[in-house]
DNA sequence: CTTGGCACTCGGTTCGACCGAGTGCCAGAG
DNA sequence: CTCTGGCACTCGGTCGAACCGAGTGCCAAG
């Protein structure tokens, strides 16, 4: 059952071919290219295995053979060798990055430069709230039943949410709030923050404890129930530079991106930054994304990911060259989110 | 030079007949689908003539008749009805709109519904920080020598910059730039905030200084020089729908809409809500842009406009449906950021 | 001014022929 | 047992001819 060299020789450059010319590739043109020191007949037989064992398929009888995802995948294992970097890459890298004033803009200016870099969509995590942990929250009144909860992490972001209390609520009831919440919860992980908000309401001073009480209803609903996860996309006009990749039309791909949550199933799923993951066509969960690959990978500071981004595209996209993208990308990510 | 009423009338029949069918309508369908009490004979002589005025156009010789952008304009000026909303669509407005809890959630759902009623690519932009008045300006230390600026304005935008000093920064430092420039500026309109920063730089106390020049640096910066405008889509998916709009791909669509500046330029140029205006094909000033129109408006509390919202879709679009639905929504998105 | 008639145009479709890339199989050589 | 050259076969893509039909423009008559 086990092919032997040549055989994974010729799947090898199939797909290197097919990924080039985006044409099913033939013995005769294979034999041509490549050094393969066998004549065609040859390699059709090799290419009959290949394909019974399933790593390849012909479009119809008088084409070529084209990879399948399992032939994909056996590449992208075992075949493929790590294509590095050219200087000017890293260069538009570093340029590119360096000199964003905030979260925000390193998180644009990163899911640009991935689309640019592989010239596939690039989908982009903010780093992410359950990950993080409460730097500070401030409390601003902005009408006399409300006020504005917001929190700042210490990944840099900041997050908003109105809070409705059922009575007027004074000055002086506002200053001892915040500094109850922000004594109890800075520096927590908003993921364990939930004990410390019960806490809260216990431990408050009598007279703020009504107030405590919706508070941190709200707290709790926002830090640590339901986190908001935001994502970024660009590059999405790359999806029609072929438009054969996909069957008919880039519809339920558009589709899928549209929808969070899709997106977070598809690279939010990260332990470790520097965990890559390959997702081939099929292998994908999501239905409309049947004939795509994604390339995700999680970014941190240190051990711990943050959160992940990826690429997307065509089951045929040069695989080497997009996981040497998006990992250098991710460790850029990583080191300046570290320095800030 | 003036056509006459029956003309006009034809013009009218062949756009709405052209926009549900999208397909080249001939002087015998429209007689018969459409009442005008004449035969596709004097049908044909009056065709000839909105021809020769550049109203409508012929694909090729035997092929019907579709309106040209000059026929749509004067469709849209002088020829369409307003078509009100069904009761069925203002709930589902009002259903999608309240319940929102903050204001990326107000604009987040905006964004959707309007996709969705229109069945187009919605834009929404947040409300416009130069037409925004300071509510609460936050320092937050977050290393020795950097904090972090939070702003948040009365529409409930909260935006973010990190500022980074020469020296360390003590904490009683922070207090008192932190109550200077709030009471500075707290309650002033970005747009005229550069005197009262430039102002606050004289009158602070001098061991402030020093701190305070950098901090107004950074604040005349992001809140008056450059400030950041933000802007969400949705419904891109729709681009798809009908391959025929688009010369060849939709590629050059999607590629405009990446762009924050061309969105901008698209619907950001609003002075007063409810003024709606509609561009359409080579009217657009955007090269990509010339095969669809875009219909925006401002929306906003009271008699001045926050920001602008619209959809953009091919020429070909149902211009009543979309003109109502957009003026809805904005009215409906306006009265709930007036109310909060 | 309107109408019916008529010749004309031209895109779309269908059909058959043909070409060529590519395959599978087989017999013979190494 | 493996590789190779030869050969018949398959089948998608292209080209051209024929044809159909929708739609037009023009004209003469009402």
């Amino acid at each position: 059952m086990s092919l032997d060299e040549r055989k994974l020789e010729v799947l090898r450059a199939i797909v290197g071919d097919y990924v080039s010319t985006e044409e099913p590739v033939g013995s005769r043109a294979l034999a041509e290219r490549h050094q393969l020191g066998v004549s065609p007949a040859t390699i059709r037989n090799d290419m009959a295995v290949l394909e019974e064992e399933g790593y390849i398929t012909q479009p119809h009888t008088s084409a070529g053979r084209v990879p399948t995802d399992k032939g994909y995948r056996l590449f992208v294992d075992r075949l493929s060798t790590v294509k590095p970097l050219s200087p000017a890459e890293k260069r538009a890298i570093s340029q590119f990055l360096d000199g964003a004033v905030d979260l925000d803009d390193v998180v644009n200016r990163t899911v640009r430069l991935l689309a640019q870099l592989t010239r596939q969509v690039a989908v982009v995590q903010y780093p992410s709230l359950s990950r993080s942990s409460v730097r500070h929250l401030e409390l601003v009144p902005v009408a006399a039943q409300r006020i504005l909860l917001v929190l700042i992490t210490d990944t840099g972001r900041v997050e908003q949410r109105m809070v409705e209390f059922p009575a007027e609520i004074a000055d002086e009831t506002v200053t001892g709030l915040r500094s109850a919440v922000n004594s109890a919860l800075v520096g927590r992980p908003l993921a364990e923050a939930a004990d410390q908000i019960e806490e809260l309401l216990e431990q408050v001073a009598a007279p703020l404890r009504p107030w405590m009480s919706t508070l941190s209803t709200v707290l709790l609903e926002t830090l640590v129930e339901k986190p908001e996860e935001r994502i970024v996309l660009a590059g999405t006009a790359n999806l029609t530079r072929s438009a054969l990749d996909f069957p008919g039309t880039i519809r339920p791909v558009l589709e899928a991106l549209e929808e969070q949550m899709v997106l977070l199933r598809l690279i939010g799923e990260v332990e470790s930054p520097s965990m890559l993951r390959v997702r081939i066509g099929g292998e994908n969960p999501v239905e409309n994304l049947r004939s795509t690959s994604v390339v995700s990978v999680g970014y941190g500071t240190g051990a711990n990911a943050l959160a992940g981004l990826g690429v997307l595209g065509p089951t045929r996209m040069d695989y080497p060259g997009t996981i040497s993208a998006v990992r250098a990308v991710a460790r850029y990510v990583g080191d300046l989110l570290a320095g800030s």
